[in-house]
DNA sequence: CTTGCATAGTTAGAGAGCCTAACTAAATAC
DNA sequence: GTATTTAGTTAGGCTCTCTAACTATGCAAG
């Protein structure tokens, strides 16, 4: 192949990847709220009524694994459970709570944090090659056949 | 473009990190070994004799997180302490056994994985653009004040 | 209308991976 | 020779994820 040798870029690329991942779970926790929860009240504020199976897929996660976050979401106060507004009694439809709204809103300031302050301390020219890089990141966990 | 705000950045990075390393976690098991195991596999094979606060130093976790790495990796029989080599009684000197060696080995060659093909699957560019971006992203989480 | 399959979601059980607090034991420093 | 530092472990707990197996509803075809 014409290109960089994928397996080389792979074997660097796993490693920073997961470095980073442990970071940003350790500071979430130092911030109070875990980043599957921020995600997830961040969709359900968007889009309300969303199923959990939807959800499962938009996060690509198991369909348990989701349950069970919305089962702590929602003892936490932070989202109901709204009857089926199509009528299906299967489908719940999820929908922040006024509390839920007030975390979202509080955690949205205080989540200023450290991957921010670690970005703006690089190099502009850092930066750019991350902001550069997003989308061809985001497309490797994008689903496909 | 010149400065792209580094708060979006972080909140698009965020994201897009942590599913990633969702993914590999999970291409991880179906190859049966964890990527922090056979990271620590291929460290102690460079570095015979590394004693766990190192380890612990190398991939930026706390130190009994270590312990209980090292522990696992003992039981399967993939690595050995040896007496300390510098006459520190506290140290240990960590070392791949046979097995471990031809462990390493066997799985660097079916190791060529999930993400190895969906590198290759993207266009030139974009790969080009990510193996642009990884010193960065490394440097993210470079130890620093 | 009943039989049978598909879909939405839950429960149960497991395991990886990380953490802090508190400990032992050896080295070092005064 | 006590006091501090350093290497490492133990104990206990939390989060996130998975699979397997289940309930209950919807839907479609005979």
């Amino acid at each position: 192949m014409p290109a960089p040798d994928t397996t080389s870029l792979a074997e660097a690329l796993r490693p920073a990847v997961l470095r980073l991942a442990r970071h940003l779970r350790r500071e979430a926790q130092r911030v109070g709220i875990s980043e599957v929860d921020w995600q997830l009240l961040s969709i359900i504020y968007r889009r309300p009524g969303i199923g959990v199976s939807e959800l499962a897929d938009m996060e690509m996660i198991r369909r348990p694994t989701m349950s069970a976050h919305v089962k702590r979401l929602e003892a936490a106060g932070w989202i109901e459970r709204q009857p089926s507004a199509c009528g299906d009694q299967r489908r719940v439809g999820l929908a922040l709570t006024a509390a839920g709204r007030a975390a979202l809103a509080s955690i949205r300031d205080s989540r200023t944090g450290w991957l921010r302050d670690r970005l703006a301390a690089l190099d502009p020219d850092a930066r750019d090659a991350i902001a550069a890089a997003l989308p061809a990141i985001a497309a490797l966990v994008e689903v496909q056949p």
